[in-house]
Formats: C-alpha cells, sequence, structure tokens
DNA sequence: AGCGGTTGTGATAATGGTTCTCATTATCGG
DNA sequence: CCGATAATGAGAACCATTATCACAACCGCT
C-alpha cells in the first residue's frame, strides 16, 4: 500500500499533503528499519529528483510531530529516524546491533520506577530506554 | 581537593597531566551536575584564558575514555557530560529536569531484561536508561 | 475560473557543535 | 639537560540542521 495525496487523513495528521510529501512518506515505508535524514532524502530522490533537503527535514519533522516517525537514536551525529509501528502506546526500542533492525518494545520500567525512586527521592517523570541486542534472524542466524 | 600535576595516576589514566588539563579538571569537579563543553571551556577559562576550545574537548573524550566523567545526555543539541560518581558500577542516570541535578542510579532493568527478551525474541546485550524527573530539593521546594 | 490567504517548496546561506590541521610547546623517562 | 612524542591553541574545516526568501501549489469561497 502506497501513501496518496487524496486521503484527508494522512500521515501529517494536519497539513497539505503534497507531491513531494507523498514521494518521503513512500520512501520512508519503504526503508527497512532506522535511517537518517540523508538517507530517506537520497531514497526520497530517486523517485523525485527534485525533493530538496530541507524539505525532507521538515517532513521528517512534521511526521514525528504527528507521530508517524519518531526518533529511535542516533549514528555518527547524525539523529535515527524510525517507523513507528506501536502508535500512541507509550513503549520504547530494541535495536538489533547486527542487522540494525528495530522493534518497539512495551516499556519495562513501569514496574520498578517506584523502587527508583523511594531509593533516590526524586519523582520520576518521564525516562528514554534503548535497548541493544540481536533480533531472533540475527540469534539464530549468527550463533555458533 | 584539587587536582595535581604531580600524580602519577590522575583523571586521565594515560597521557600527560599538563598545566590545562589540570585547570580542566578542576573545573570540572567545581561544576554541579551536567555540563556542556562549552560550559567547561568557560570554567576553565576562568582559571587561565589561554585554554583553547579544542584543548577542552580533547581533554573530555579522554576523561570520558578513561571513566572519569560520562555522557548523560545533551542539551539543544550540545552533549551533556557529568562526573561520574558511581565508578565502574554499572547504572544510569537520574536528571531532574528542575535544577539539572544529575545523580546516579541503580540499573532498574537487571530484573526485567529476560522478559523483554521472552516477549521479544531478541537477546538483549546493552541498553541505555535515562531516567527524568524532580529531585528531592525540587520536589519538596517547587510543590505547592 | 478567478481570488486571496496560507502552506509548502527549493536553493542557498547561516548557524552551531565538533573535529582537524599544523607549527609550536610542554611533559616525561632517562 | 635531551630526545621522543603527546598536547596545545588558533582557526579552518566539517557536517547536520535551521533559517531565509521568493515563488508555486493548494484551499475555500464566490
Amino acid at each position: 500500500m502506497v501513501a496518496s495525496a487524496q486521503e484527508g487523513s494522512h500521515a501529517f495528521g494536519s497539513g497539505r499533503m503534497t507531491a513531494q510529501r507523498v514521494t518521503i512518506v513512500d520512501a520512508a515505508e519503504q526503508m527497512g528499519g532506522a535511517f537518517t535524514v540523508d538517507d530517506l532524502a537520497v531514497a526520497a530522490r530517486r523517485c523525485d529528483a527534485t525533493v530538496g533537503v530541507a524539505t525532507v527535514y521538515r517532513a521528517v519533522a512534521a511526521l514525528e510531530e504527528s507521530g508517524w516517525l519518531e526518533r529511535v537514536g542516533e549514528r555518527s551525529g547524525s539523529a535515527l529516524f524510525a517507523r513507528c509501528s506501536a502508535g500512541d502506546h507509550h513503549h520504547h526500542h530494541l535495536i538489533c546491533t547486527s542487522c540494525g533492525r528495530i522493534e518497539p518494545a512495551d516499556c519495562p520500567l513501569t514496574a520498578v520506577v517506584g523502587t527508583v525512586e523511594t531509593a533516590s527521592g526524586f519523582v520520576v517523570t518521564g525516562h528514554d530506554v534503548t535497548l541493544y541486542g540481536l533480533c531472533p534472524d540475527c540469534v539464530t542466524g549468527g550463533e555458533g
């Protein structure tokens, strides 16, 4: 399924669905795992060579705002983004250090925040959690 | 206690202990909570106006390498560092969103990693955790 | 279809943090 | 003190990101 400019409600939530944004959304959908803004710009330009860098940055910002994309870390100074497949649900990410695959993970912290608060005296209002490891494919394929 | 150039073993682990590095280490010790490289450079220059930015960056990199400093996040595009008071012990950080104070916290994840692994099929090999909240002082002083 | 207001676009300049360059200087073991 | 070499400082270079600005596309309205 490919994004369409005709949709009244789209990945951007509000805002106009322009041809460039369709291109960018399509490119993002075809990305496997995480990507930088530059990766996305390169991919988008394969469909429409006229798409400007600034447009990609703006589109990514808008897509992140709408929750369709999520910032999942960084790689050598560039922000990494990925499709968010977990919707509004509070979650974090499992990043495979072998193949780069990114999966959402239920927040493992809610159960232990109280313990941390008691131990530290802090009132915890938010947190970042990123788990690194090997995805099932890389575990079975790479072990041994 | 102030760093001394005479010590054979110092914050840098290996490498030469120069006057500039002493200045930088002293400045870092006098910082409360987290600071950017620029903050540190400004502070160091209050003692020795000739300390260059590049030197501070290099010193911070070396101090991070030796474990004496730790990268604890970022603020508006600049990396944040803080003295590591937890030594080699595996830990994370509690960052007060009100005063910026940073405290080490025991890792709350070890107990639940197994659950995540079972649920996801990933083999978790590492993780980043940062907790944001209000430190005891800001809770009692800022509430009500 | 025409209009006006708004939003998005693209090229490019600007910004800002960080790293690199390189000649010079300081440190350290002997 | 000496030689080897790591460290320094000034500024340029670098890179990701953001701002600027003139122009085009889109929307609702008539």
